[in-house]
RNA sequence: GUGACUAUCGUCUAAUGGUAAGACAACGGUUUGUGGUACCGUGAACGAGGGUCCGAUUCCCUCUAGUCACCCCA
Protein backbone atom coordinates (compact mmCIF):
# COMPACT_ATOMS: atom_id res chain seq x y z
CA UNK A 1 0.00 0.00 0.00
CA UNK A 2 2.70 2.29 1.00
CA UNK A 3 4.29 1.81 -2.18
CA UNK A 4 1.29 2.36 -4.56
CA UNK A 5 1.36 5.55 -2.69
CA UNK A 6 5.10 6.27 -3.39
CA UNK A 7 4.17 4.93 -7.31
CA UNK A 8 1.47 7.59 -7.69
CA UNK A 9 3.39 10.43 -6.71
CA UNK A 10 6.24 9.48 -8.38
CA UNK A 11 4.21 9.21 -11.29
CA UNK A 12 3.65 13.23 -12.40
CA UNK A 13 7.12 13.23 -12.81
CA UNK A 14 6.49 10.83 -15.55
CA UNK A 15 9.49 10.87 -17.90
CA UNK A 16 11.48 7.75 -17.15
CA UNK A 17 11.18 4.63 -18.63
CA UNK A 18 8.70 2.24 -17.19
CA UNK A 19 11.35 -0.78 -15.72
CA UNK A 20 13.90 2.00 -14.87
CA UNK A 21 11.56 3.87 -12.71
CA UNK A 22 10.05 0.52 -10.94
CA UNK A 23 13.45 -0.15 -10.11
CA UNK A 24 13.38 3.44 -8.55
CA UNK A 25 10.22 3.22 -6.71
CA UNK A 26 11.29 0.67 -5.23
CA UNK A 27 14.55 1.67 -3.39
CA UNK A 28 12.42 5.11 -2.23
CA UNK A 29 10.21 2.78 -1.02
CA UNK A 30 13.02 0.79 0.70
CA UNK A 31 14.62 3.95 1.81
CA UNK A 32 11.44 5.44 3.19
CA UNK A 33 11.23 2.62 5.76
CA UNK A 34 14.76 2.34 6.31
CA UNK A 35 15.19 6.22 6.93
CA UNK A 36 12.69 6.15 9.07
CA UNK A 37 14.72 3.55 11.30
CA UNK A 38 17.49 5.62 10.50
CA UNK A 39 15.88 8.67 12.09
CA UNK A 40 15.55 6.46 15.80
CA UNK A 41 18.88 5.23 15.43
CA UNK A 42 19.85 8.54 15.30
CA UNK A 43 17.77 9.24 18.29
CA UNK A 44 19.43 6.21 19.73
CA UNK A 45 22.53 7.23 19.60
CA UNK A 46 22.19 10.74 21.01
CA UNK A 47 21.81 11.47 25.03
CA UNK A 48 18.84 13.86 26.29
CA UNK A 49 18.50 17.32 26.13
CA UNK A 50 20.16 18.64 28.23
CA UNK A 51 22.05 15.23 29.80
CA UNK A 52 25.77 14.40 29.42
CA UNK A 53 28.44 11.97 29.66
CA UNK A 54 31.01 12.56 31.77
CA UNK A 55 33.84 11.50 30.29
CA UNK A 56 37.21 9.59 31.42
CA UNK A 57 39.06 12.86 29.94
CA UNK A 58 36.91 15.02 33.01
CA UNK A 59 36.82 12.71 35.65
CA UNK A 60 40.16 13.78 36.99
CA UNK A 61 38.33 16.81 37.75
CA UNK A 62 35.36 15.04 39.40
CA UNK A 63 37.85 13.05 41.34
CA UNK A 64 39.54 15.91 42.83
CA UNK A 65 36.23 17.17 43.46
CA UNK A 66 34.96 14.33 45.35
CA UNK A 67 38.29 14.17 47.36
CA UNK A 68 37.42 17.78 48.62
CA UNK A 69 33.93 16.92 49.39
CA UNK A 70 34.55 13.25 50.96
CA UNK A 71 37.73 15.20 53.06
CA UNK A 72 35.82 17.99 54.34
CA UNK A 73 32.41 15.84 55.04
CA UNK A 74 35.10 14.08 57.60
CA UNK A 75 36.05 16.88 58.96
CA UNK A 76 33.45 18.66 60.03
CA UNK A 77 31.87 15.49 60.95
CA UNK A 78 28.96 14.59 58.30
CA UNK A 79 28.02 11.14 57.34
CA UNK A 80 26.97 9.89 54.05
CA UNK A 81 23.68 8.83 53.33
CA UNK A 82 22.34 7.73 49.63
CA UNK A 83 18.90 8.92 48.84
CA UNK A 84 16.55 7.70 46.19
CA UNK A 85 16.65 9.94 42.81
CA UNK A 86 12.56 9.51 42.73
CA UNK A 87 10.16 10.41 45.51
CA UNK A 88 6.19 11.48 44.91
CA UNK A 89 5.63 14.27 43.37
CA UNK A 90 3.73 15.65 45.95
CA UNK A 91 6.67 15.87 47.97
CA UNK A 92 8.30 18.54 46.22
CA UNK A 93 5.28 20.34 45.98
CA UNK A 94 4.81 20.56 49.96
CA UNK A 95 8.46 21.67 50.43
CA UNK A 96 10.00 23.27 47.48
CA UNK A 97 6.69 24.69 46.40
CA UNK A 98 3.81 25.24 44.31
CA UNK A 99 4.29 28.49 42.79
CA UNK A 100 8.16 27.95 42.35
CA UNK A 101 9.74 28.11 39.18
CA UNK A 102 11.47 24.77 40.47
CA UNK A 103 7.98 23.02 40.81
CA UNK A 104 5.98 24.88 38.11
CA UNK A 105 8.41 25.17 35.57
CA UNK A 106 11.24 22.60 35.98
CA UNK A 107 9.59 19.39 37.37
CA UNK A 108 10.68 16.02 36.10
CA UNK A 109 7.30 13.98 36.63
CA UNK A 110 5.87 11.06 35.79
CA UNK A 111 3.10 8.81 36.27
CA UNK A 112 4.02 5.05 36.83
CA UNK A 113 3.13 2.22 35.55
CA UNK A 114 1.24 1.47 39.48
CA UNK A 115 -0.64 4.83 38.72
CA UNK A 116 1.79 7.26 40.92
CA UNK A 117 2.80 10.66 40.52
CA UNK A 118 6.11 11.02 41.03
CA UNK A 119 9.06 13.38 40.55
CA UNK A 120 12.83 13.09 39.60
CA UNK A 121 14.14 15.03 42.35
CA UNK A 122 14.74 18.89 41.60
CA UNK A 123 16.82 18.98 45.02
CA UNK A 124 18.18 16.75 47.81
CA UNK A 125 16.49 18.74 50.99
CA UNK A 126 13.04 17.25 50.20
CA UNK A 127 13.93 14.08 50.12
CA UNK A 128 16.27 13.99 53.33
CA UNK A 129 13.61 15.56 55.21
CA UNK A 130 11.20 12.79 54.26
CA UNK A 131 13.64 10.37 55.07
CA UNK A 132 15.17 11.75 58.15
CA UNK A 133 11.64 11.28 59.53
CA UNK A 134 10.86 8.05 58.02
CA UNK A 135 13.89 6.93 59.67
CA UNK A 136 13.58 8.00 62.83
CA UNK A 137 16.70 9.78 62.77
CA UNK A 138 15.07 12.60 65.16
CA UNK A 139 16.48 10.11 68.01
CA UNK A 140 20.02 10.38 67.17
CA UNK A 141 22.17 12.93 68.88
CA UNK A 142 21.66 15.77 67.63
CA UNK A 143 23.43 17.29 65.67
CA UNK A 144 22.97 15.33 62.73
CA UNK A 145 25.41 15.59 59.98
CA UNK A 146 24.09 14.37 57.09
CA UNK A 147 26.15 14.49 53.42
CA UNK A 148 25.23 13.48 49.88
CA UNK A 149 25.89 13.41 46.57
CA UNK A 150 24.24 12.36 43.38
CA UNK A 151 22.48 13.88 40.47
CA UNK A 152 19.29 16.32 40.09
CA UNK A 153 16.92 16.90 37.65
CA UNK A 154 15.61 20.12 36.46
CA UNK A 155 13.44 20.52 33.14
CA UNK A 156 15.30 23.30 31.78
CA UNK A 157 16.40 24.57 28.57
CA UNK A 158 20.21 23.61 28.73
CA UNK A 159 23.32 25.96 28.58
CA UNK A 160 26.97 25.63 29.70
CA UNK A 161 26.98 25.03 33.51
CA UNK A 162 23.29 24.18 33.45
CA UNK A 163 22.20 20.59 32.49
CA UNK A 164 18.65 18.65 32.96
CA UNK A 165 20.82 16.25 34.44
CA UNK A 166 23.29 17.74 37.08
CA UNK A 167 25.65 16.91 39.99
CA UNK A 168 24.83 18.56 43.61
CA UNK A 169 26.51 17.75 46.83
CA UNK A 170 24.72 18.88 50.02
CA UNK A 171 25.95 19.26 53.72
CA UNK A 172 22.74 19.42 56.35
CA UNK A 173 22.87 19.94 59.92
CA UNK A 174 19.41 18.95 61.64
CA UNK A 175 18.63 19.81 65.60
CA UNK A 176 20.46 22.88 65.85
CA UNK A 177 19.09 26.07 66.39
CA UNK A 178 22.24 27.90 66.91
CA UNK A 179 24.00 30.23 64.47
CA UNK A 180 27.33 29.20 65.03
CA UNK A 181 26.18 26.17 63.08
CA UNK A 182 25.22 28.63 60.34
CA UNK A 183 28.40 29.98 60.33
CA UNK A 184 30.01 26.74 60.35
CA UNK A 185 28.11 25.63 57.87
CA UNK A 186 29.09 28.90 55.96
CA UNK A 187 32.89 27.61 57.13
CA UNK A 188 32.37 24.08 55.47
CA UNK A 189 31.46 25.82 52.31
CA UNK A 190 34.13 27.62 51.78
CA UNK A 191 37.01 24.99 53.10
CA UNK A 192 35.51 23.32 49.98
CA UNK A 193 35.81 26.02 47.82
CA UNK A 194 39.46 26.64 48.76
CA UNK A 195 40.82 23.31 48.66
CA UNK A 196 39.82 23.01 45.78
CA UNK A 197 41.56 25.77 45.13
CA UNK A 198 39.00 28.54 43.32
CA UNK A 199 39.50 31.96 43.48
CA UNK A 200 36.92 35.23 43.04
CA UNK A 201 34.76 33.70 45.06
CA UNK A 202 32.24 35.48 47.50
CA UNK A 203 29.60 34.03 49.76
CA UNK A 204 26.66 36.09 50.36
CA UNK A 205 24.48 36.07 52.82
CA UNK A 206 21.20 37.29 54.04
CA UNK A 207 18.52 36.56 56.09
CA UNK A 208 14.47 36.16 55.13
CA UNK A 209 13.12 35.77 58.66
CA UNK A 210 10.30 33.75 59.50
CA UNK A 211 7.53 32.99 56.99
CA UNK A 212 5.31 35.79 59.48
CA UNK A 213 7.85 38.46 59.25
CA UNK A 214 8.15 37.14 55.52
CA UNK A 215 4.80 38.00 54.70
CA UNK A 216 4.63 40.95 56.52
CA UNK A 217 8.00 42.58 54.56
CA UNK A 218 6.49 40.94 51.06
CA UNK A 219 3.36 43.65 52.36
CA UNK A 220 5.42 45.83 52.40
CA UNK A 221 7.59 45.43 49.56
CA UNK A 222 4.37 45.06 47.16
CA UNK A 223 2.82 48.41 49.06
CA UNK A 224 5.97 50.43 48.19
CA UNK A 225 6.35 48.97 44.65
CA UNK A 226 3.01 48.89 43.46
CA UNK A 227 2.91 52.88 44.37
CA UNK A 228 5.20 53.46 41.09
CA UNK A 229 4.07 50.21 39.61
CA UNK A 230 4.50 51.83 35.95
CA UNK A 231 8.38 52.73 36.83
CA UNK A 232 9.04 48.66 36.55
CA UNK A 233 9.79 46.42 33.37
CA UNK A 234 7.40 44.36 32.15
CA UNK A 235 8.65 41.44 33.79
CA UNK A 236 8.71 42.78 37.61
CA UNK A 237 4.81 43.88 36.58
CA UNK A 238 4.58 40.23 36.55
CA UNK A 239 6.63 39.54 39.41
CA UNK A 240 4.82 41.87 41.10
CA UNK A 241 2.02 39.80 41.75
CA UNK A 242 3.98 36.22 41.36
CA UNK A 243 6.34 36.59 43.45
CA UNK A 244 7.35 40.34 44.43
CA UNK A 245 10.93 39.46 46.37
CA UNK A 246 12.34 38.47 42.71
CA UNK A 247 12.15 41.98 41.83
CA UNK A 248 15.10 42.87 43.98
CA UNK A 249 16.85 40.20 41.71
CA UNK A 250 16.00 42.17 38.51
CA UNK A 251 18.58 43.00 36.46
CA UNK A 252 16.90 46.20 34.58
CA UNK A 253 18.39 49.62 35.33
CA UNK A 254 15.11 50.85 36.10
CA UNK A 255 14.24 48.69 38.94
CA UNK A 256 17.09 48.48 40.62
CA UNK A 257 17.03 52.04 40.78
CA UNK A 258 13.46 51.57 41.94
CA UNK A 259 13.98 49.09 44.51
CA UNK A 260 17.22 50.92 46.13
CA UNK A 261 15.11 52.60 48.28
CA UNK A 262 12.81 49.91 48.79
CA UNK A 263 12.02 48.16 52.46
CA UNK A 264 14.77 45.61 53.21
CA UNK A 265 13.98 42.20 54.30
CA UNK A 266 16.41 42.42 57.29
CA UNK A 267 14.55 45.65 58.73
CA UNK A 268 11.21 43.14 58.99
CA UNK A 269 12.54 40.32 60.99
CA UNK A 270 11.88 39.17 63.72
CA UNK A 271 13.33 40.11 67.14
CA UNK A 272 15.06 36.48 66.97
CA UNK A 273 15.66 36.15 63.64
CA UNK A 274 17.14 39.35 63.79
CA UNK A 275 19.52 38.29 67.04
CA UNK A 276 20.27 35.52 64.91
CA UNK A 277 21.23 37.07 61.94
CA UNK A 278 23.49 39.95 64.27
CA UNK A 279 25.56 36.39 65.61
CA UNK A 280 25.76 35.05 62.66
CA UNK A 281 27.96 37.82 60.79
CA UNK A 282 29.68 38.16 63.96
CA UNK A 283 31.05 34.97 63.68
CA UNK A 284 31.52 35.35 60.11
CA UNK A 285 33.55 38.91 61.23
CA UNK A 286 35.81 36.69 63.64
CA UNK A 287 35.79 33.42 60.59
CA UNK A 288 37.39 36.47 58.13
CA UNK A 289 35.74 34.66 55.49
CA UNK A 290 35.08 36.73 52.21
CA UNK A 291 31.15 37.29 52.85
CA UNK A 292 28.84 40.29 52.06
CA UNK A 293 25.38 41.08 52.93
CA UNK A 294 23.16 40.96 50.29
CA UNK A 295 19.43 42.07 51.11
CA UNK A 296 18.28 41.48 47.68
CA UNK A 297 19.66 37.61 48.32
CA UNK A 298 15.78 35.73 47.92
CA UNK A 299 16.81 31.91 47.32
CA UNK A 300 14.20 30.16 44.62
CA UNK A 301 12.72 27.69 46.97
CA UNK A 302 10.15 28.09 49.52
CA UNK A 303 11.08 26.37 52.76
CA UNK A 304 13.81 28.76 54.00
CA UNK A 305 13.70 30.43 56.80
CA UNK A 306 16.23 33.25 58.24
CA UNK A 307 19.28 32.84 57.09
CA UNK A 308 19.61 32.27 53.81
CA UNK A 309 23.29 32.48 51.25
CA UNK A 310 24.86 32.12 48.03
CA UNK A 311 28.49 31.20 47.03
CA UNK A 312 28.76 33.10 43.76
CA UNK A 313 32.09 33.19 41.81
CA UNK A 314 32.65 35.79 38.61
CA UNK A 315 34.86 35.21 35.96
CA UNK A 316 36.70 38.09 34.56
CA UNK A 317 34.03 39.95 32.92
CA UNK A 318 32.66 40.23 36.12
CA UNK A 319 30.07 37.80 35.16
CA UNK A 320 28.73 35.96 38.41
CA UNK A 321 26.86 32.91 38.48
CA UNK A 322 26.11 30.80 41.43
CA UNK A 323 28.38 27.85 42.39
CA UNK A 324 26.02 26.83 45.30
CA UNK A 325 23.83 28.02 47.94
CA UNK A 326 21.72 26.83 50.74
CA UNK A 327 19.98 28.28 53.99
CA UNK A 328 18.03 27.06 57.49
CA UNK A 329 15.19 25.42 57.12
CA UNK A 330 13.95 25.07 60.51
CA UNK A 331 10.16 24.95 59.98
CA UNK A 332 10.42 22.30 56.92
CA UNK A 333 10.78 18.94 59.11
CA UNK A 334 7.34 20.08 61.07
CA UNK A 335 5.46 20.77 57.92
CA UNK A 336 6.08 17.46 56.49
CA UNK A 337 4.55 16.16 59.74
CA UNK A 338 7.97 15.19 61.86
CA UNK A 339 8.42 16.82 65.16
CA UNK A 340 9.85 20.35 65.04
CA UNK A 341 13.14 20.37 63.77
CA UNK A 342 15.61 23.37 62.79
CA UNK A 343 17.87 22.33 60.01
CA UNK A 344 20.68 23.94 57.95
CA UNK A 345 22.14 23.24 55.08
CA UNK A 346 23.44 23.87 51.49
CA UNK A 347 24.26 22.51 47.79
CA UNK A 348 27.04 22.66 45.95
CA UNK A 349 26.86 22.63 41.77
CA UNK A 350 29.61 20.01 40.64
CA UNK A 351 28.77 20.47 37.19
CA UNK A 352 29.58 24.58 37.37
CA UNK A 353 32.35 23.84 40.14
CA UNK A 354 34.31 21.45 37.21
CA UNK A 355 33.82 24.29 34.82
CA UNK A 356 35.07 27.01 36.67
CA UNK A 357 37.97 24.77 37.53
CA UNK A 358 39.23 24.56 34.01
CA UNK A 359 38.38 27.74 33.43
CA UNK A 360 40.76 29.03 36.16
CA UNK A 361 43.01 26.19 35.11
CA UNK A 362 42.85 24.16 38.96
CA UNK A 363 45.33 21.07 38.06
CA UNK A 364 43.14 18.04 38.11
CA UNK A 365 43.38 14.68 40.39
CA UNK A 366 46.28 13.12 39.48
CA UNK A 367 45.64 9.35 38.93
CA UNK A 368 48.64 7.13 39.85
CA UNK A 369 49.90 6.25 36.39
CA UNK A 370 51.45 2.89 36.05
CA UNK A 371 55.38 2.83 35.34
CA UNK A 372 56.10 -1.24 34.84
CA UNK A 373 54.66 -2.23 31.14
CA UNK A 374 54.77 -5.76 30.32
CA UNK A 375 55.25 -6.94 27.08
CA UNK A 376 54.73 -10.78 25.57
CA UNK A 377 55.41 -12.30 22.39
CA UNK A 378 54.20 -15.66 21.46
CA UNK A 379 51.49 -17.75 22.08
CA UNK A 380 53.33 -19.96 25.21
CA UNK A 381 54.32 -16.04 26.71
CA UNK A 382 50.88 -14.85 25.90
CA UNK A 383 49.17 -17.74 28.07
CA UNK A 384 51.76 -16.78 30.68
CA UNK A 385 51.20 -12.86 30.79
CA UNK A 386 47.67 -13.04 32.80
CA UNK A 387 49.29 -14.78 35.82
CA UNK A 388 52.20 -12.90 35.94
CA UNK A 389 50.38 -9.56 35.45
CA UNK A 390 48.57 -10.56 38.79
CA UNK A 391 52.15 -11.42 40.34
CA UNK A 392 52.92 -8.39 39.29
CA UNK A 393 49.69 -6.36 40.69
CA UNK A 394 49.94 -8.12 43.98
CA UNK A 395 52.99 -7.11 44.62
CA UNK A 396 52.14 -3.48 44.63
CA UNK A 397 53.39 -2.93 41.04
CA UNK A 398 51.04 -1.51 38.93
CA UNK A 399 51.50 -2.84 35.07
CA UNK A 400 50.51 -1.47 31.99
CA UNK A 401 50.29 -4.05 29.09
CA UNK A 402 48.96 -3.87 24.92
CA UNK A 403 48.01 -8.13 25.16
CA UNK A 404 45.94 -8.03 22.07
CA UNK A 405 49.21 -6.45 20.17
CA UNK A 406 51.49 -9.18 18.64
CA UNK A 407 54.59 -7.54 17.68
CA UNK A 408 56.99 -6.38 20.55
CA UNK A 409 57.78 -3.27 18.29
CA UNK A 410 54.03 -2.26 18.97
CA UNK A 411 54.28 -3.26 22.10
CA UNK A 412 57.14 -1.01 23.17
CA UNK A 413 56.13 1.53 21.33
CA UNK A 414 52.83 1.80 23.17
CA UNK A 415 55.28 1.42 26.50
CA UNK A 416 57.20 4.54 25.60
CA UNK A 417 54.06 6.35 24.69
CA UNK A 418 52.93 5.52 28.48
CA UNK A 419 56.04 7.01 29.37
CA UNK A 420 56.81 3.69 31.65
CA UNK A 421 60.11 3.42 33.51
CA UNK A 422 60.34 -0.40 33.03
CA UNK A 423 59.07 -3.00 30.49
CA UNK A 424 59.47 -6.77 31.64
CA UNK A 425 59.15 -8.65 28.44
CA UNK A 426 58.12 -12.46 27.83
CA UNK A 427 59.16 -14.09 24.76
CA UNK A 428 59.20 -17.78 23.48
CA UNK A 429 62.50 -18.56 25.36
CA UNK A 430 61.84 -16.45 28.45
CA UNK A 431 58.61 -18.92 28.94
CA UNK A 432 59.97 -21.92 28.67
CA UNK A 433 62.49 -21.20 31.44
CA UNK A 434 60.78 -19.13 33.71
CA UNK A 435 62.75 -15.97 32.92
CA UNK A 436 62.02 -12.46 31.91
CA UNK A 437 63.85 -9.99 30.64
CA UNK A 438 63.82 -6.78 32.40
CA UNK A 439 64.22 -3.40 30.01
CA UNK A 440 65.31 -0.26 31.67
CA UNK A 441 63.47 2.07 29.60
CA UNK A 442 65.27 5.07 30.61
CA UNK A 443 68.85 3.61 29.85
CA UNK A 444 67.71 1.22 27.80
CA UNK A 445 69.66 -1.55 29.24
CA UNK A 446 68.49 -4.70 29.83
CA UNK A 447 68.81 -8.09 31.84
CA UNK A 448 67.44 -11.84 32.20
CA UNK A 449 66.53 -12.65 34.96
CA UNK A 450 64.63 -15.66 36.96
CA UNK A 451 61.01 -15.05 37.93
CA UNK A 452 61.54 -14.86 41.70
CA UNK A 453 63.93 -11.90 40.91
CA UNK A 454 61.74 -10.09 39.00
CA UNK A 455 59.83 -7.83 41.16
CA UNK A 456 62.94 -6.62 42.95
CA UNK A 457 64.41 -6.06 39.61
CA UNK A 458 61.45 -3.90 38.28
CA UNK A 459 61.27 -2.12 42.17
CA UNK A 460 64.96 -1.62 42.12
CA UNK A 461 65.31 0.05 38.76
CA UNK A 462 62.02 2.21 39.73
CA UNK A 463 63.93 2.91 42.97
CA UNK A 464 66.81 4.53 41.15
CA UNK A 465 64.89 6.39 38.93
CA UNK A 466 63.06 7.98 42.00
CA UNK A 467 66.08 8.72 43.84
CA UNK A 468 68.12 10.38 40.28
CA UNK A 469 64.73 12.75 40.67
CA UNK A 470 65.46 13.77 43.86
C1' G B 1 8.55 28.27 28.03
C1' U B 2 10.37 32.81 24.43
C1' G B 3 14.05 34.79 21.03
C1' A B 4 18.88 34.65 18.33
C1' C B 5 23.02 32.04 16.33
C1' U B 6 25.33 27.39 15.09
C1' A B 7 25.85 21.97 13.28
C1' U B 8 31.64 18.73 8.10
C1' C B 9 36.15 12.39 10.20
C1' G B 10 37.31 10.85 17.43
C1' U B 11 39.20 16.40 17.83
C1' C B 12 40.33 21.08 15.31
C1' U B 13 39.74 23.30 10.68
C1' A B 14 38.97 23.92 4.80
C1' A B 15 36.29 24.03 0.32
C1' U B 16 32.09 23.40 -2.93
C1' G B 17 24.93 23.72 -6.54
C1' G B 18 28.29 18.41 -9.88
C1' U B 19 31.23 11.95 -6.42
C1' A B 20 34.35 16.52 0.43
C1' A B 21 40.65 18.67 1.64
C1' G B 22 44.11 18.94 5.52
C1' A B 23 46.23 18.75 10.53
C1' C B 24 46.22 16.20 15.19
C1' A B 25 44.74 11.56 17.26
C1' A B 26 44.09 6.19 16.00
C1' C B 27 45.77 1.73 13.53
C1' G B 28 49.54 -0.81 10.52
C1' G B 29 54.33 -0.92 8.11
C1' U B 30 59.79 0.51 6.88
C1' U B 31 63.10 -7.80 6.22
C1' U B 32 59.24 -10.52 10.81
C1' G B 33 62.68 -10.52 19.41
C1' U B 34 63.11 -3.95 21.07
C1' G B 35 60.89 2.29 21.90
C1' G B 36 62.16 8.21 19.69
C1' U B 37 62.36 10.99 15.09
C1' A B 38 61.56 10.47 9.94
C1' C B 39 59.06 8.20 5.88
C1' C B 40 54.99 5.25 3.82
C1' G B 41 50.19 3.30 4.14
C1' U B 42 44.96 2.31 6.24
C1' G B 43 40.39 3.43 8.28
C1' A B 44 37.37 7.68 9.54
C1' A B 45 32.68 13.17 8.52
C1' C B 46 28.62 16.74 5.61
C1' G B 47 23.06 15.86 12.78
C1' A B 48 17.84 13.80 10.88
C1' G B 49 13.69 14.27 7.57
C1' G B 50 11.34 16.77 3.66
C1' G B 51 11.31 20.49 -0.45
C1' U B 52 13.46 23.35 -4.85
C1' C B 53 16.78 21.52 -8.77
C1' C B 54 18.87 17.29 -14.09
C1' G B 55 21.84 17.21 -9.59
C1' A B 56 21.94 19.71 -2.52
C1' U B 57 26.94 19.03 2.32
C1' U B 58 25.93 23.93 0.04
C1' C B 59 19.47 27.19 -1.10
C1' C B 60 14.42 26.75 1.62
C1' C B 61 11.25 24.39 5.53
C1' U B 62 10.60 21.12 9.77
C1' C B 63 12.80 18.33 13.60
C1' U B 64 16.94 17.24 16.86
C1' A B 65 21.06 18.97 19.55
C1' G B 66 24.49 22.77 21.25
C1' U B 67 25.75 27.89 22.48
C1' C B 68 23.96 32.83 23.90
C1' A B 69 20.17 36.15 25.96
C1' C B 70 15.52 36.08 28.71
C1' C B 71 12.85 33.20 32.46
C1' C B 72 14.99 30.75 36.26
C1' C B 73 18.68 28.34 38.73
C1' A B 74 23.29 24.90 40.75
Amino acid sequence: MAQKKVVAGKVSHGAKKTGEKKENDKKAAAKKISTSSANQEEMLLQALRGMRDILPDEQPYWERVRRALAHASQEYGFRRIDLPTVEYAHLYLRTVGVGTDIVDKELYLFNTRGGDRVALRPEMTAGLCRAYIEHGMGVLSKPIKLFSIGPVFRYDRPQEGRYREHWQANFDIFGENDPILDAQTIQLAYRVIQQLGLKSIEFQVNSIGTPESRREYEKALTRYLEAQKNKLCQNCRERLVKNPMRILDCKEDKCIQLTAHAPQSLDYLDLESRDHFKHLLEYLDELELPYVINTRLVRGLDYYTKTVFEIISSDSEGKKYALGGGGRYDRLIESLGGEATPAIGFGLGLDRIVLEMKRILVKPYQEPRPRVFLAQLGDMAKKKSLKLFSELEKNGILIAESFGRGSLKSQLRVANRLGVEVTIIIGQKEALDDTAIVKDMVSGTQETVTHERLVDAAKKILKTNQDLKV
